[in-house]
DNA sequence: ATTAAAAGTTAGTGTCTGCTAAAAAAATTG
DNA sequence: CAATTTTTTTAGCAGACACTAACTTTTAAT
């Protein structure tokens, strides 16, 4: 029973796990691209997947993580976002650049030290994009910012793990306050230029839908 | 101009200059040894590093690094013993275990991690056996505790990073307290034994030569 | 429905890393 | 020195991962 897992595998299984989440249809295509890579190599490394029972492909070449295969990403995950929460509350690395350095952190950390850096944060419960730690979740009311209403004040819960990729994108959401815990006034959608506007303090952000998609927010009263 | 050294070849650099520090004559042998690999593994492995201008191999099969395999191995070591330095202080893994897991994040370090985690540690000057990080070097009366003298103190300063591979012997210093800054008296050398006994505080210590070698220490008037 | 574009698959290569087994070279020892 | 043991090296094999190029299937669009 050699449970090993390369650096490799856990890539994709953590980038199928994220595609997951963000609610796309996971198919080898997309994958490729998120991890950079070329589609036959996608397909030769999934069919090893498959072959260890780590994900399953439907007909229709859907890609799904089968009970292992999540449950090693669920893992994966979590070694995550305690890098990233690490890295930004400890050693100050900015908040839209610490994703690809836990990146490389995740598949280096023991199980020892995962459990003592977790202490040593104190336990946090959301990464620093607001990604809930396991056995945390979102608010019932969280939605996102495609679904959000013109004229309301939404307040940003959590960016997808899937936007953290683009430095630039994180940049600039960092720049407009566009991140856990701030809250903005939802200024204009436009179905015609597929983009929404946010509002703060005089700054407003356009933002592309498929973007918005991607940022989780609830809905506030006001701006306090 | 491609830098890419995989974590294999960032192994045998640090353990090449692990063995070279620790005064041993590098052989392919020991080094396998070292490794956990096999003698054929390592010759190939060697002969691509050979290519890639990180060792040269002398006629007589001794193995040294270049100026740019020790420029590396420079770099992997100092991650090793910054990670080592936080898993022992920061989150409190025990000072004898510490080791192998820094041996997993020294190579997922990126520079600015590195940059941060040094000072966020405040710029740690050795690590928690005793290695001088860059810049610092050891005392220049150190002795290794198989040339210490009979009835004399002394005062550890140092574990070769060569003794760490070995959880047992780390968990038996730490318990008989052979850690950097604790004081012990001479009180016996066999050259029939080959062994050298230390005493503290009425626990005496009996260490064989071949260990004894790799301990760095000063002497000291007495035991304060 | 036919065609064009996109996605998936196969075939063929190449490198790195690891192994076993056997041969060659070096070192040690009687 | 010869014999034995140890070390190094060669040879042959295998799996993971990456690529290009070509081919097939699927999907989308006219």
């Amino acid at each position: 029973m050699e449970e090993t897992t390369s650096e490799v595998i856990e890539e994709y299984l953590l980038e199928i796990y994220i595609l997951n989440q963000a609610g796309e249809k996971v198919k080898a295509n997309k994958l490729a691209a998120a991890l950079n890579s070329k589609p036959s190599t996608v397909f030769a490394t999934l069919q090893r997947m498959k072959r260890d029972d780590l994900v399953k492909i439907s007909r229709s070449k859907e890609i799904t993580l089968t009970t292992k295969g999540s449950g090693l990403a669920d893992n994966i995950a979590y070694r995550h976002n305690l890098a990233e929460y690490f890295l930004c509350n400890s050693l100050k690395i900015p908040w839209f650049e610490v994703h690809m350095h836990a990146h490389k952190l995740e598949h280096a950390m023991t199980p020892l030290v995962v459990e003592k850096l977790a202490e040593f944060l104190g336990q946090p419960q959301f990464c620093p994009h607001g990604t809930p730690m396991p056995g945390q979740s979102l608010p019932d009311n969280t939605l996102t910012l495609d679904h959000a209403t013109v004229d309301t004040y939404v307040e940003i819960v959590m960016i997808s793990e899937d936007l953290e990729d683009s430095l630039e994108i994180m940049q600039i959401l960092q720049e407009k306050l566009i991140m856990p815990g701030y809250k903005h006034l939802v200024a204009n959608i436009s179905t015609a230029l597929q983009s929404i506007s946010l509002k703060q303090n005089n700054m407003e952000t356009v933002l592309p839908m498929h973007v918005a998609k991607k940022i989780y927010a609830i809905n506030v009263e006001e701006i306090t």
